[in-house]
Formats: structure tokens, C-alpha cells, sequence
DNA sequence: TTAACTAATGCGAAAACTGCATTAAATATG
DNA sequence: CATATTTAATGCAGTTTTCGCATTAGTTAA
């Protein structure tokens, strides 16, 4: 049994029509015929239905195309990271980051990666639903950062440093000025709200913030997206509560004061990791936080 | 890339050696030889650091064979899975279930099944662990009776009865005398519990009952399986609580006394599982209870 | 230095796979 | 109702791959 035979049976299972699906995969009909025979001997089972007319999958066909489908993408991730162990520092390492920490920690680690690894290749990407953990373990990211411990006993979890979660306010709000820092006062304030309803870990923070300080703000727009509300907050549509990262965005005509609550950035990678290169990767990100 | 091939891989990483491995798998050494090769070709990787004398795991190597074992694994039950859903009534269906229940509730539904569905093998098996819900999404098993329900998405629960806890004592105990049934009577008493450090569901029902009735049993054994349980009462070794079902054991000399808690029994089976016949199996257990 | 060991490789035979052309059965068309 | 069209299976011959044998080549042990 081949993958590839496997991966025939799956375009087939769609296209129901061997035809179309042999030009699709650039062998013959006849070709296609006897691939989907041998893999319905190999297995015992018949895969489809099929009179002279009609192509249908059967019950169990219907069941491996769904299994299959799910192991062939797993086989090819497993691959590509066979790939990337081999090749090390010549090779990919991919990375996934929360927003915030893109103004000021990453350009800076990504300077010093650049200068000591230089041949190595980074694949960046911001993840939407920050399911860190599955992301590791399916192989799909290397190095994971993250506002929460990850608790998972296959992850490698490493705190990096902590900052204060700020206040974000245009910068002539009348709040700068008030010498008392009592954030009960922005009660009537409009907040534009990060994540508040997504299940991120800082949209639980905010939550608790809220609760403590016992008020629930009057929210306009809630973005995904830090960096969005930044720039609303320059233009006067609202307030925020952001972390200090979001300082070096360099926005003008925002002023950001510190709260007492802190947050914390960590580093997460696949315990046992055989790829040397990711845990030189892990090394350099702790290095430049000493 | 065949799974035969990755099989030899792996056979080849745990000896690392090419003649004995062929010789186990009976292909000459040649063969072997250019398998690897082939894979290594196709994959663009090396596998193995080989001289003339001693072949050892590259670090892709080492990855490969810890994902591939898994894979291989699952692989195989996958296609287990999809014969049995072909083979429809004339298959095997797969089943775990407490050991409580072997006693009334399981010949019952053996006899009925087999009275209905005369070609259908069965396997039962009573698992250790209790994990009912990775059991079924691995496909190793095709329907578990578990005694809470279980919330997964991908699975079905349903309720099939409900029965007392009881307490087991020797038929000439003092306390069956009694007609107060005030448990805390039982204070001094030796008890023989079934898995009550475990994470077992009667597991922690039995740490909330003695918490209720606010005393610490004195435990003498532990023992992961009722029916040995009952069999000490006989013996006068002590006294436990056991599921109403025990009392179908048939043990002469015990007297199994009704407390007011219940605990039910469920059967849990995969969500959209296209084997008809475990429908049918699952229709049986349900049409017994009414 | 020689012997023993062991992975790779050349080679011819066997097996598997390929596409072409055809068959066979079902449906559509006139 | 006869004929045309569609489409999966199959016979066949050429090509490719795989197989094991025998040999080679490099390493280690005596």
C-alpha cells in the first residue's frame, strides 16, 4: 500500500469518476483502475460501489476517506519536520507569536537570530485561535510564544520577562492629568476591547481586571488586533487597556500608564526536541532577557 | 512511499543491522538495502549514519521512527475499523464495560444479542485504566458502558438504568440487625474499597459518600475488582460498598444492604459511526431497559 | 598481514506497472 | 426499439521496478 495510492483513492473518493480523476493525476484510467483494485485487495474491503455508470463510496469507503484524509496531512507534517531536524541551522524554524510582542521583543530576537544564525530561515505567523499547544504537537509550529505558562507535559514552558499592562488614553485625555490613578473614575469611558470574548488568555486577564475594579466598561469596537486599537485610541474613539509592548508601536498622541498588574511573556517548545537548531533558537531568546 | 517500507524502517532502526533485519522479514539484504535507500531518496532524507561496519539513527531517523511507530499503529486500526464496518453483522464489535455489570446486566445483553444478531463476534474487554473515551476514538474499542456520562462532542452518552449503592456486609453482620441504617455506625468497621485512590467514576463517588456521612473508613485492602470484593465480605474480612449490580453474584453469606445514593450506568458509543451495526447493538441495549 | 564482517552495487531474471485498445454494461437519444 | 454514448474493467505488450545472487569495498579483529 502506498501513500500515494492512498492519496489516489482520496481524489477519487471526490471526483467519484475515474476519468476526470485519472487526468487530474496525470496516469491513465486503466492506471487508476487497478490502483484503487490492488488497495481494495490489500485491505479486504471495497472502497466503492461501482457499476459501468456509477462510482459510490461504501460505507467503509466513506470511513477511510474521512481517517485517511487526517493521517496523510499528519504524515506530511511529520515529513517536513524530519526535513527540518536534518537540515538544522540551514534549515526552517517556525515561529508564532501573540501581536504585541511584534513592536519591540521580536524585531529585536529576530536581529540577534539573524547576526548568529544567518543561514537559518524563520517562518513567522501570528496565530488567530492560539491554540499553542496543538500547534506544537502537531508540528505545524516549533517555537510558540506566549501570555500564559503552557501546562502540557510534552511542552517545554520558560518564562522570558513580565511588564505591566497599561493604560492606553490619547494623549491630551483629560485621565493624564489626574494625579490619583483610581481606574473606577473611566467608568463612562468607551473601551475598545482586545479579545475580550475570544478565550485568549490575556481576554481572561481583562475580564478578571474588570471585575476587580468592579465596573463594566461601555465597549464600542472589539478587535482581534492590538495594533488596530492603538491607532483608534490615537484617533480618539475610545480607550484601552493594552500590554506595555504596545508602547514601542511608537504611536503618537497616545499616552500609556502603567497599572500594578503585570503579564508575562514565555517561550514554549516540544520537550525532547531533536532539532538542535530550535533549542539554540530557545537559548538566544532566553540570552537577551538576562 | 510504502507503509511496508516504513515497516522495514523501523524494524531496521531497533536492530540496526541490514542482514538480520532481512533475514526477519525475509527479503535478502539487497532488498533491504535499496528500500531504505528509496525512502531516503524520496523523503530527501538520511536516515541512517551507515559505514561499512556499524548503522546507526540520524536525528530525522530517531523522529521518524518515533512518529512512524505511531502512525503505523494507527494506520492498522483504521483499517481494522473499516473491515469491521464492511463486514457489517458478520463482524466484530468491540466492548468495555465495568466489571459491576457481568454479573445481570452483560449476560442479559449477550443473550439478547446473540439471540438477534446470531453472526456478530463479539470482544469485551474490561479496561484498567477506564479511559472509555480515548478507547473509542482510537477505534479500540466500539462501545463502552461506563458508569458516568461521558461529555465528549464526538461521542454519544446515553442513560441506560439507574441502581442503589449498597452496602455489602457478611448475612450474619451485626449492623443487618440494626434498624436504624445510620452508616456512621460503621465507624470501627474494616472496609474493603475497590479503587478509591484511583480516578476511576465509583472511585470518587465513594471519597463524596464518606465525606457525607463525614467519617474515614478504615481500609484494609484495596482491590481494582468488585467480584473479589464480595467474595472477602463472605469471608468476613470486612465490609465495603459495592454497585446494586454485585448482588447478582450470586455470593451466599453476603447481604447487600440499600443506601440512598444511585449511580448509573451508561453506553457510549462514536458520534456519525457509520457502522450499522453498532447502531443496532447500541438499539438492544436501550430496548432491554424499558 | 590476514580473516571476518557487513553495507553497497552490478547484473540478469522475475514481477509489477503503464498506456493503448477493446470489452461490457448501463444509460441516453432519436 | 435500435443505436449512440458513456464509462469502468481488462487483455496485452512494452517499460520500469524489484528481486536475489554474487561480488565489491571498506572496517574491525585476530
Amino acid at each position: 500500500m502506498t501513500l500515494q495510492q492512498i492519496n489516489y483513492f482520496l481524489i477519487l473518493a471526490k471526483e467519484l469518476h475515474f476519468w476526470k480523476t485519472a487526468e487530474k493525476i496525470f496516469i491513465s484510467q486503466s492506471s487508476l483502475s487497478r490502483h484503487i483494485q490492488s488497495l481494495e485487495e490489500e485491505l479486504g474491503v471495497v472502497l466503492f460501489e461501482r457499476d459501468k455508470r456509477n462510482v459510490k463510496l461504501t460505507n467503509a469507503g466513506k470511513f477511510l476517506q474521512e481517517q485517511w484524509t487526517i493521517k496523510l496531512k499528519e504524515f506530511d507534517q511529520i515529513h517536513r519536520q524530519a526535513k527540518k531536524i536534518e537540515e538544522g541551522e540551514f534549515g526552517v524554524v517556525s515561529i508564532t507569536y501573540p501581536g504585541s510582542i511584534s513592536y519591540k521583543f521580536l524585531p529585536n530576537f529576530l536581529e540577534v537570530l539573524n547576526s548568529n544564525l544567518p543561514d537559518l530561515k524563520l517562518e513567522l505567523t501570528e496565530p488567530t485561535d492560539e491554540n499553542h499547544e496543538k500547534l506544537l504537537l502537531d508540528y505545524r509550529t516549533d517555537i510558540a510564544f506566549s501570555r500564559d505558562q503552557l501546562k502540557n507535559p510534552s511542552i517545554e514552558s520558560l518564562k522570558l520577562y513580565s511588564e505591566p499592562i497599561c493604560l492606553a488614553v490619547p494623549k491630551d485625555h483629560w485621565f493624564v492629568q489626574q494625579k490619583s490613578r483610581d481606574i473606577s473614575k473611566l467608568k463612562n469611558e468607551k473601551f475598545l476591547i482586545s479579545g475580550l470574548h475570544q478565550t485568549t488568555f490575556f481576554g481572561s486577564l481583562l475580564r478578571e481586571l474588570f471585575i476587580k475594579y468592579d465596573f463594566e466598561p461601555i465597549t464600542t469596537i472589539e478587535s482581534d488586533f492590538g495594533g488596530m486599537i492603538v491607532n483608534l485610541v490615537a484617533k480618539k474613539i475610545g480607550i484601552s487597556i493594552l500590554p506595555y509592548s504596545y508602547k514601542f508601536s511608537n504611536t503618537k498622541d497616545v499616552k500609556f500608564i502603567e497599572l500594578d498588574e503585570k503579564i508575562d511573556l514565555y517561550i514554549n517548545w516540544r520537550k525532547g526536541e531533536l532539532n538542535k537548531t530550535i533549542h539554540k533558537v530557545v537559548e538566544f531568546a532566553v540570552l537577551i532577557n538576562k
